[in-house]
DNA sequence: AAATGACGGGG
DNA sequence: GTGTACGTCATTT
C-alpha cells in the first residue's frame, strides 16, 4: 500500500519495541507496525576491536532486570569531516538506553559516546529515509477486513507525491469562570465548539436557553457533552485537529474534567486516550492517528522569527492580522452571567464560541502549508515540527544531513560543558543608537538573509575554523584572529548552500504560476520554509544548548555582519540620506526630500560592492515612525498598519487604563502624526483618574497567585490582597487570579492593595495609577517627543490657567 | 543592589 | 527526548 506519512511513534508489542506509522491512504487511515527496528548509540575509544568485544559482554541493571546490548559492530564514521572508527551498540529496547549508556561509559578505553540522545522515533524516520507528510510505500500483511492496524512485511520506503485532501478540524472549549480564572476541580466546561474544512459547524453545550442558533446541540450534562465531543471527533475523523493554546489550556483542562467525571478522552483512531508530554513550562497533547496542532505554537513561532509582529497574540488579534476580519468579542467576565441567565449575552457567548473554532481553523489553514513544508525539509513529524523552536529546526535538518553523510551527531551539552558555554560571551550585532523622536518619510533597507549569506560566503563552520591547510591564507575575520578554510567546504555552509540554491530555483519557478494557484502556494510555502531554516542557523551556532554550538563561528558571523552594516551606513550618509536607526542587518533612513528612485539607485550602488551572495534589499517605505531607544520603535506603513517593536510591555498584570492609554497614544502619534493629541490623551486620562471618573474595572490589576500564601518570601501586592480575601472567608489557593486595586493611604504598595471584593468603601490611589501605571506605559514614547512627566500629569495644584479654561 | 515573582496564550 | 523556556519588568527585601 501507499499512503501519506502523518506520524511515527514507538509502541510496544509483547515487550518488544515496534514502530507505528500512521498513513493516510486516500480516505482511509491506517497504522502500520514495523518490527524491523532497533535503536542504537555509538562509543568511541582507543581500540575499536577490543572495545567491541568488551561492550558485547557488558551488563547493566534496569528495574531489577539485566540489560545487555542486542548487537555490537565496529563501523567507520566521521567527526567534523575526519574519519573515525566507532562501535555501534544496538538495543533490544529504547528504554535500555540509559542503563547501557552508563555501563558503557564506565568501561576502560571508552573516550566518548554519541547519539544516545536521539529519540527513537525521530532516529527511525531518518534511517529509513522517510519524509513525513509525503508518500510511503509499504508491503503489509492484511490483518483482516479493513483493519486499522497492519504489520509491515518489508521496510517502508519513501515514495514522494503530494498530500491529498486532509480533513482538518478545530475545536475550542469555554469554561465556567465565576472566580475570574477557572478552577478545574470545580468549574465545568460549558461549551465545546467544533468546525472543519468540510463545512461542519457545531456548538455543544448542556444548558437550554431561549433562541439558540441551529448549530447548537444541547446535551444533558457536562459529561454527556464531553462524550458527544469525543463521538463527533471520531465520526468526522479529522487527520489534523487544531486548537488555540490547546496544549496549555484546553487539553489539560479537558483531561482533568474527564478524569473527574470518569469519562475517557478517547480521541485516537483506535479509541486510545489523549496522552500528554509534560514539562514544567510546556506540555503537548498527542492523539494517536491524528495530528494535534496547537495553532498558538505556530503563531508563537512566526512571532519568534519576526515574521509577524503584533502587540498581543490573542486569537482575536491573530485572526485580524491574518484575515483582516473581525471576530465577535466577548469579555470573559461576562461568561458566568450569560451561562446562568441566558438572554442576549447567551446568544453572543455562543456566537463567540463558534467564532473561536472557526477563526482557529482559518488561521490554522493559512499557517499549516508552511509547517507541512518545514516538516518535510527537516524530516520530522508535523506534530513535533509545529512545536519546535527555530534552532531545533536547524538542528534536526543538520541531524538528518549528518546521518546521511555518516557524520556522528554531537550530543547536546550537559553539566560542565553547558555551564562553560553559558559563561562564554562574544560581541553581537551592531545596533545604532536611534535619532530619537518622530520622523517622516522613511525608507527601510535590509540585507537578505545576512547571516546565512555570511556563513556560506565565508565558509563558516567548526570544521573549517583555523584549519592547518589555510594557515596564513584562509578567509580572515574582521577584528578577530580567526580564519576559515578555502579548500574544503564545511558541513553547515554546505547544508545552507543547498537550501539557498533550492530556494532560488523555487523562486524562479514561482514566476511561472499565478499567485492564486495551488502550485504557487505550495512552492511558496516551501521556499519560505528554506528561508526560515537558513535564517535560524546563526542563532543555533550561538545557542549554548545546541549540538553544533561554536562560539568562534558565531562571533565570526556577527563580526562580518557588523562590517557590512557599518559600511552600508557610511555609504548612505555619503549619499545624503539621514540614517535614523540601524540594527544588525537593517537600516532606517529619512528620504530627506529625495525620491524613491534615489533610494533604489543607492540600493544598486551598495549591491555592486558586496561579495558572494550577500545582498541588500529594499524593505519598504514608511510615512511615519517614532524611535525611542535601541530595539524600541513604532512605525506605520503606507497601508496604515502599525509596526510596534519593543514596546509590548503592557500585560495583564497592568491595569486596563494603562493598556488603553498606550494604544491610544501610539495611534495619535503614528496615524495622526500628532504628539500634541497624544499629550492631550494622557492629560485627559490622568485628569479622569484624579477626579475619580475612571471605571473601577479599568483600575483592577489581575495577578495570579502562583504558590500557597505562606510560601511567599517576598510579599507582593497580589499576595497581600489574597491574604485579605482569605480573611474575608474566601478559599484562596494557588492558580487563583487575584483582582486587586491600590488604594489611598500610608504604607507600601502592598500594604495598600485590596481585593476587588473589598473595594466598596475604599478609594483608588490616583497617584499610584498615574505614576506606576499610566505614565510608565506611555512615558518612554512621550519622552523622546520632548515631553516630561510633569507636562502630562494632571494635578489640582499644577493645573494651569489654560487647562482650567479647557476643562 | 539583589532577590523575588510574574508575564505570555487560554477562560 | 525524563527536560526544568526566556527575556523583561515591578516591587520587596
Amino acid at each position: 500500500m501507499r499512503g501519506i506519512l502523518l506520524d511515527v511513534e514507538i509502541a510496544e508489542e509483547e515487550e518488544h519495541p515496534v514502530v507505528r506509522l500512521v498513513l493516510k491512504d486516500g480516505s482511509r487511515k491506517v497504522m502500520v507496525l514495523d518490527h524491523a527496528f532497533s535503536h542504537y548509540f555509538y562509543a568511541l575509544g582507543e581500540d575499536p576491536e577490543k572495545l567491541s568485544e568488551l561492550i558485547s559482554g557488558v551488563e547493566a541493571e534496569y528495574r531489577e532486570r539485566k540489560v545487555r546490548p542486542k548487537a555490537v559492530e565496529a563501523v567507520r564514521r566521521t567527526i567534523r569531516g575526519k574519519e573515525v572508527r566507532a562501535v555501534r551498540i544496538f538495543l533490544s529496547h529504547p528504554r535500555d538506553m540509559q542503563p547501557l549508556r552508563r555501563a558503557v561509559r564506565e568501561l576502560p578505553g571508552v573516550n566518548s559516546l554519541y547519539e544516545f540522545d536521539i529519540p527513537p522515533n525521530r532516529s527511525y524516520i531518518l534511517d529509513r529515509g522517510l519524509v513525513p507528510m509525503e508518500g510511503v510505500n509499504v508491503r503489509v500483511e492484511e490483518d483482516g477486513e479493513g483493519a486499522p492496524v497492519m504489520r509491515a512485511s518489508s521496510p517502508p520506503v519513501r515514495s514522494g507525491g503530494e498530500v491529498g485532501e486532509l480533513r482538518i478540524m478545530s475545536f475550542d472549549i469555554e469554561v465556567y469562570n465565576p472566580g475570574g480564572s477557572p478552577r478545574v476541580d470545580r468549574d465545568p466546561v460549558i461549551m465545546i465548539s467544533l468546525s472543519d474544512n468540510a463545512g461542519y459547524r457545531k456548538v455543544l453545550t448542556w444548558k437550554r436557553h431561549e433562541g439558540s442558533p441551529e448549530y447548537v446541540e444541547c446535551l444533558g450534562s457536562e459529561r454527556e457533552m464531553i462524550e458527544r465531543f469525543v463521538e463527533i471527533v471520531r465520526e468526522r475523523d479529522p487527520d489534523i485537529l487544531l486548537g488555540y493554546n490547546t496544549d496549555m489550556f484546553d487539553f489539560p483542562y479537558l483531561r482533568d474534567r474527564a478524569k473527574m467525571l470518569k469519562v475517557r478522552l478517547s480521541l485516537g483512531i483506535d479509541g486510545s486516550d489523549v496522552t500528554f508530554r509534560r514539562h514544567r513550562f510546556a506540555s503537548a497533547a498527542r492523539i494517536r492517528g491524528r495530528i494535534h496542532v496547537d495553532v498558538f505554537s505556530m503563531v508563537d513561532f512566526m512571532a519568534t522569527i519576526g515574521s509577524i509582529r503584533l502587540i498581543h497574540y490573542t486569537l482575536e488579534d491573530v485572526y485580524r492580522h491574518f484575515t483582516g476580519k473581525e471576530k465577535p468579542d466577548f469579555e470573559f467576565t461576562e461568561m458566568p452571567g450569560a451561562w446562568e441567565e441566558g438572554g442576549e449575552p447567551w446568544m453572543r457567548f455562543i456566537e463567540y464560541s463558534m467564532s473561536d473554532a472557526e477563526a482557529t481553523l482559518e488561521v490554522g489553514r493559512i499557517l499549516l502549508p508552511l509547517f507541512i513544508e518545514l516538516s518535510r525539509v527537516v524530516r520530522q513529524t508535523l506534530f513535533d515540527v509545529s512545536r519546535m523552536t527555530p534552532g531545533q529546526l536547524v538542528e534536526w535538518l543538520l541531524i538528518s544531513e549528518a546521518r546521511s553523510r555518516g557524520e556522528l551527531v554531537p550530543p547536546r551539552p550537559a553539566g560542565e560543558e553547558f555551564e562553560e558555554r553559558l559563561e562564554e560571551t562574544y560581541a553581537g550585532a551592531y545596533v545604532m543608537e536611534p535619532v530619537k523622536g518622530l520622523h517622516e518619510n522613511l525608507v527601510v533597507y535590509d540585507f537578505r538573509s545576512l547571516y546565512p549569506s555570511i556563513i556560506v560566503t565565508h565558509n563558516i563552520d567548526p570544521s573549517t575554523l583555523n584549519c592547518e591547510c589555510c594557515r596564513g591564507r584562509g578567509t580572515r575575520v574582521p577584528g578577530l584572529g580567526y580564519w576559515f578554510c578555502v579548500e574544503r567546504e564545511g558541513f553547515i555552509p554546505a547544508t545552507l548552500k543547498k537550501l539557498i540554491r533550492e530556494r532560488a530555483k523555487l523562486k524562479e519557478e514561482l514566476k511561472h504560476h499565478p499567485r492564486e494557484s495551488v502550485e504557487y502556494r505550495s512552492l511558496n510555502a516551501r521556499q519560505t520554509a528554506y528561508k526560515i531554516i537558513a535564517n535560524s542557523a546563526y542563532g543555533m551556532l550561538g545557542y549554548s544548548r545546541a549540538r553544533w554550538y561554536s562560539k568562534e563561528c558565531a562571533e565570526s558571523v556577527t563580526s562580518f555582519g557588523r562590517h557590512y552594516i557599518q559600511t552600508t551606513i557610511d555609504m548612505s550618509r555619503a549619499m545624503g540620506f539621514d540614517v535614523v536607526y540601524g540594527d544588525t542587518d537593517s537600516l532606517f533612513c529619512k528620504l530627506n526630500g529625495k525620491t524613491k528612485d534615489d533610494a533604489l539607485r543607492f540600493l544598486k550602488k551598495v549591491n555592486e560592492s558586496l561579495p558572494g551572495i550577500i545582498e541588500l534589499e529594499l524593505e519598504g517605505f514608511y510615512p511615519r515612525g517614532v524611535f525611542i531607544t535601541k530595539k524600541r520603535y513604532a512605525m506605520i506603513d503606507e497601508a496604515g498598519r502599525m509596526v510596534v517593536k519593543g514596546l509590548e510591555f503592557v500585560r495583564r498584570d497592568w491595569a486596563a487604563i494603562a493598556k488603553k492609554t498606550q494604544e491610544e497614544v501610539l495611534r495619535a502619534i503614528l496615524r495622526d502624526g500628532s504628539p500634541e493629541r497624544a499629550a492631550e490623551v494622557i492629560k485627559r486620562v490622568t485628569r479622569d483618574i484624579v477626579e475619580g471618573r475612571v471605571e473601577l474595572e479599568d483600575l483592577v490589576i489581575y495577578t495570579q497567585l502562583k504558590m500557597p500564601i505562606e510560601s511567599y518570601r517576598s510579599v507582593g501586592p497580589h499576595v497581600v490582597a489574597a491574604k485579605r480575601l482569605r480573611a474575608l472567608g474566601y478559599t484562596v489557593e494557588p492558580g487563583m487570579m487575584i483582582a486587586y486595586v491600590v488604594v489611598r493611604g500610608p504604607g507600601s504598595i502592598s500594604e495598600r492593595s485590596y481585593p476587588l471584593e473589598m473595594m466598596e468603601k475604599r478609594e483608588p490611589d490616583p497617584d499610584y495609577y498615574i505614576s506606576n501605571q499610566v505614565l510608565p506605559a506611555v512615558m518612554r514614547i512621550m519622552e523622546v517627543l520632548g515631553y516630561r512627566e510633569d507636562d502630562l500629569r494632571f494635578t489640582r495644584e499644577r493645573q494651569t490657567g489654560i487647562e482650567r479654561f479647557m476643562g
